[in-house]
DNA sequence: CTTTCAGTGGACATGCTGTAGTTTGAAAGA
DNA sequence: TCTTTCAAACTACAGCATGTCCACTGAAAG
């Protein structure tokens, strides 16, 4: 059939531009009306598309959660593994972490919500991205906990997997929400409880 | 129109029998297969009823999971204000409810978590059971943490309100469940590790 | 023998996901 | 200019879910 050749410049960026917009409106009504059921119709509504185009840009409603889970952990702060904290002690580069992660949190805290409770009740109905968001906290931490052993910063008796154990639950976003929207604090208190949490569950008293 | 007299003996009985079939039913569906999505009509079918008794005995499939949760509520140790505790000092009485309710929410994980998921995302959609698990335990941690401000238990510097928040943080299913199904950990290690965590977070080094 | 009522079964409205096929219109190429 | 390519729209359909309504059955209670 000898296909033409076919560059493309506008129209794939048009077509990224319809992307990103339909990410967008899902984000938005996540963010806007927490408590609502998301139905595909709505975000193509929103995002002044037809529904048949979400579905040929993203595949599914599965892969439209996934891509959106996608490119918050690109673009938030995420990263605890060995980013740019080289430099400092384990200490001081764990609780910085930790109020990085803390500040992403609270900026996209209805939207983690839905995302991290869809795939609670259903782990194919977000494709793989909260497993893959698990993974990579998991890896950063051990990370963590095995710097903290190396330096003597860990509590006695701590062992480095039981450190990583702890930070786990102690780290993460249910964490963050049971004190956020569970007992209502501001961000800032959320912050030093988390802070204060993970010292003094590993950390050696200074 | 005189209605006649009718008090019920056997009808009532076998009508609060299919009631509990229903539940069992549920309870069994979200136990043995909590990936799947839970239909009405496959509760209906599991338990040998109609899908219309489903309606007629809960009204909706809300009041399902609404009465599902109470049920838990009332037979599960979730109970740790003025119950049993009265005659051990304060650090005990907390250690002994923090073990009680691991139990718990290591026997029923899966549809502890379906429930909480599913509030999470639509607090309408399990009618309002979470939501007065939760308020029950916040009464209980704040009573515990009067209890061990007045026995002079806390560590120095930690007010009542701030152990509350650490404990709610920490003694409850979120917590619990990202160790034990988040870290794959035994149920007697996240015993321990929950215990651990209230005593560093919130008590005095004895 | 009659009344009452839990439970059944079917029909229906509504809203959701997902698939398929056709059409439109503008960008890219010749 | 004229043709090819492709994102996006539109339409229709199948399948499954919740929820409501209503007539019917059959056994318990009077």
């Amino acid at each position: 059939m000898a296909t033409r050749k076919y560059d493309q410049r506008l129209r794939a960026d048009a077509a990224e531009q319809t992307r990103r917009d339909i990410l967008d409106a899902l984000y938005q009504l996540l963010r806007d009306e927490p408590a609502m059921p998301v139905s595909v119709e709505r975000v193509a509504a929103t995002a002044r598309v037809s529904r048949s185009t979400v579905y040929t840009a993203f595949g599914s409603r599965a892969g439209l959660f996934d891509a959106l889970g996608d490119e918050l952990r690109r673009r938030g702060g995420f990263h605890r593994a060995p980013n740019g904290g080289n430099d400092q002690d384990a200490r001081r580069s764990l609780l910085d972490s930790i109020r990085a992660s803390v500040a992403t949190f609270a900026e996209h805290r209805s939207v983690l919500r839905a995302l991290y409770s869809m795939a609670a009740l259903d782990p194919r109905a977000v494709g793989g991205v909260v497993e893959r968001l698990g993974t990579g906290r998991a890896e950063g931490l051990a990370w963590h906990a095995e710097r903290l052993a190396a330096e003597g910063a860990l509590r006695r008796g701590v062992s480095a997997a039981e450190a990583a154990h702890l930070l786990w639950a102690v780290t993460g976003f249910e964490f963050f929400d049971q004190l956020y929207t569970g007992r209502g604090l501001p961000v800032d208190e959320v912050t030093e409880l988390m802070a204060t949490a993970a010292e003094r569950l590993v950390l050696r008293v200074s």
